[in-house]
DNA sequence: ACATTTATTTTTACGGTGTAAAGATTGTAG
DNA sequence: CTACAATCTTTACACCGTAAAAATAAATGT
């Protein structure tokens, strides 16, 4: 019997890591199509296999979605600890460094951002995205705890902070995607973070 | 020669005013299947014609579809206003006011609104829908303005204090929709317009 | 009034999609 | 070396959007 542990231990029959590589493929078919114009034929054909063969790695095409989606969070939350890693000792500033990672994946990741927001072609109570989603909110919860000195999830006040710093930065990522403030272009390269820092700077007050 | 002018006036052949009809029917088709499972031959079989019958009224699917954001925009537009009217002669307040009628909208025509911001399946830069977005874009506008005493877009903080209003609004109603914040149960009914209203407001700092 | 033209709709057809089922192939176990 | 099980391919089916041709009905010109 093959060595077909739960956790990723495939070995190789006739392909080799079929699995893997469909993944690979289904992150440039996304890339490139984008979450409309994905199919799982052309993720095959990339892999270089049939058009049946990912069933029997994936239940569908949406399992695999799932699965990209959920490697996606993964580097999402690298994305936003790496910004406040290389931020100063301060809480708020820590903040407003995860909202620009964020922003920062969004835009590096476009179509990705965008399935792991769709929540149509991606199940969410299922492993591994249900987990990998959480720890990104964690992050999120985590920061706001820090700046205001409590767990924001055990009271109403605590959940409009997280609710409004998601939505600022959210909500600035989805327009940014979608190409809906061309206004922006205004802002000179250089100022843009600084720009982008004051809005989500915003979301949680200093008096709170 | 027919009654066929531009703007709407087409008379009655075969169908009546299959045109108008294929627009309803694509607003149920899209309001009970989503953005994702709207067909075009789902709309044709709701208007009782054969599947090739709207390609007459429209070039394809996405130009009706773009018709109907369109349609969604101006209704759009006239929650936001709603909101505002109901609201005391206080700039701050009826900006925060076009906030939550973005929010009430997208709440009670979720796929509607899901279409509107895809931006895949529509195009922004025909008629209608082309001036019926700037309408909505103006009363954020134009809300600001009498905020702040002066046009935003005028300079780079009023574009600031623009993107991050819209945002925010944006980023709730996605989030919402999509229920990425199931924490917001806790809030009992009657607070939820408080609660949004709070975080709406945290956009456009009195202070500016 | 009647033939002609034009607008509208249906029928037919084609390439593309996801996925289910059956057949072929290949690694592993006994 | 045989049998089995995992993997992949082939085939098939029901959908989809849309283009082209055929059919139908309204409007027009004489």
């Amino acid at each position: 019997m093959p060595v077909n542990e739960a956790a990723g231990g495939k070995s190789a029959y006739h392909h080799g890591d079929l699995r893997k590589a469909l993944l690979d493929a289904a992150e440039e078919e996304l890339a490139e199509k984008g979450v409309e114009g994905f199919t799982l034929r052309g993720c095959a054909k990339r892999a270089g296999v049939s058009h049946a063969a990912p069933a029997h790695h994936f239940r569908d095409a949406n399992a695999l979605l799932s699965e990209l989606a959920s490697e996606g969070f993964t580097r999402f939350s690298a994305a936003m600890r790496s910004r406040q890693a290389s931020v100063a000792n301060d809480p708020r500033a820590a903040l407003v460094g995860a909202g620009l990672g964020y922003i920062d994946f969004a835009r590096a990741n476009p179509a990705l951002f965008r399935l792991m927001f769709s929540s149509y072609r991606t199940n969410f109570d299922r492993e591994p995205l249900h987990s990998s989603a959480n720890v990104a909110f964690g992050i999120l919860v985590e920061s706001i705890t820090s700046t205001i000195g409590r767990n924001p999830m055990d009271d109403l006040a605590g959940m409009q902070h997280v609710a409004a710093a998601w939505s600022m930065a959210h909500g600035l990522a989805d327009l940014l995607l979608s190409n809906k403030m061309p206004f922006l272009a205004a802002v000179a390269e250089q100022d843009v973070e600084a720009f982008l820092a004051g809005i989500i700077t915003r979301a949680v007050p200093s008096d709170f």
